[in-house]
DNA sequence: AAAAAATAATTACATAATGCAACATTAAAG
DNA sequence: CTTTAATGTTGCATTATGTAATTATTTTTT
């Protein structure tokens, strides 16, 4: 009897339903579609099976089926597909870095912007986070994912970044004790300062650099050399920058010398 | 015992009830979801026990049985989408009702929920509104729209609502000046009171009744009848109550008498 | 634009896994 | 010892999944 203990689950590990339901989730809000054949390979289950729980998730009103698949349920989908086109793969690869720093059960603070949104996508293979966002796009397609609980922080709605700015979006900031922060910018000038477009946005990214534990300002590659007109103030608190690819050393010289690391994503 | 020697890494070959539960419990925090075999194997005891244990766990509403296993305890109550299609001919007939109330230049508050959101496609024609919300999708809506300011009351997320909860959005409500609010409502119960699900969604309809200067709320036919747990304090404050159909008699005068006019949308 | 081919959905049924209840066994307690 | 609580076992009901034939749908080809 004693031998029994050596014995490991061979091939045992069926996954349970409500896990294939948590997975397609996750993955829809990843991804924005999902393939039947690609979950039942996953899974290694049949597709019959697949379909068997799309179609109860679209019952649920959880996703859309199409043939082959299902995508994310209509409302959600335009605010996603949107903006989505320009630069795509570096934001997500700028999204896996972030995601990589980010451990299960921690409160991450999400500034709006498509970068941002892309580690928000990034995100949702860890477990048990508090998402705390300014964004709209980000605050609904987080409060879809199971395991997050999200705060968002309301204010008057900026509609060019569909997120809230101002006075009260700056008070509750106040609120909150973050473990890390995903800040975006308009720029990165070239003696390697992060930039903003707007006074009030300048200053609501200073405070969050400085409320958070650790603070990160995402910037893809186009960010680099430009120039916009709001210094963000004290910004040299964030803990780093993470980029796609590696600004010009002038740059990046110029960054560490006032303290934040480059990180690179691949 | 030979095997307490022999097994010093994992639990002992047989585990305490406690241990099992404190065990199945943190898994359950960690991942969402627990498997009966792979409890089995983990404690060296057969399924039935596992299944004695969530049982026993699910009666202490700790978590929920499913097929094979278990889930996170989710209290059930009809998701937000699943519920957008139905009725969809009524709520937009109560929007048009609703946005016949509002002129050009008003501050609307718009509670969340599928009435309310039909509300807010329908006040697409009017110009210079600002709109006041807990709903992100309503805020994302009227963000798009030109010529209308949002504000976005925030707070933590109500995953089913997909609206703004609790003491931040509570707090937020008493800073703004509304001249008509749209609410939402669980129930209109058989004596003319309008009913609602969670105790911080009543008091926030509450207090939102009483802050707008007139406060309508949004029912469609579904809800006539219908008795959900919570009942909204000082509910009569409200300048109306606005249906797709007219409700029976005896609530219609209960309402009435109360306060309440019944406006019902054609 | 129509026909053909490929892919996916549906249906119906077979098989495997799980749930349940009754009873048997073991381990601890008096 | 006996008693009691917990766990294991067994047989059968139920549910989930797999398979295969059929029907739709999409895509490709002409």
């Amino acid at each position: 009897m004693i031998a029994d203990i050596a014995m490991s689950d061979s091939q045992n590990a069926r996954a349970l339903a409500p896990r294939r339901h948590a997975e397609i989730l996750r993955r829809l809000a990843a991804d924005g579609t999902v393939g039947i054949t690609e979950l039942a390979d996953f899974f290694d289950v049949s597709r019959q099976t697949i379909r068997r729980d799309l179609k109860l998730l679209a019952e649920r009103g959880q996703l859309d089926l199409v043939h082959g698949g299902a995508t994310l349920f209509e409302p959600i989908e335009a605010a996603f597909t949107e903006r989505r086109e320009e630069n795509a793969g570096a934001k997500a690869a700028i999204g896996r870095a972030a995601a990589g720093l980010v451990r299960d059960g921690m409160v991450v603070f999400l500034d709006s912007g498509t970068t941002t949104l892309a580690v928000a996508q990034a995100l949702s293979e860890r477990k048990n986070l508090t998402i705390c966002t300014t964004s709209l796009s980000i605050a609904l397609l987080m409060c879809r994912q199971p395991q997050v609980r999200v705060h968002m922080l309301g204010g008057e709605i900026d509609p060019d970044e569909e997120a809230a700015v101002g006075i009260d979006a700056l008070e509750a900031i106040r609120h909150f004790r973050v473990d890390v922060a995903f800040l975006g910018g308009g720029g990165l000038s070239p003696d390697g300062e992060v930039t903003d477009f707007t006074r009030s946005g300048a200053e609501q990214r200073s405070r969050m650099a400085g409320t958070a534990a650790k603070a990160y300002f995402v910037l893809d590659s186009s960010k680099f050399g430009r120039l916009t007109p709001l210094r963000i103030p004290r910004f040299e608190q964030a803990a780093g920058v993470i980029v796609d690819r590696r600004p010009p050393e002038a740059i990046c010289e110029a960054l560490e010398r006032r303290g934040p690391v480059v990180i690179v994503a691949t």
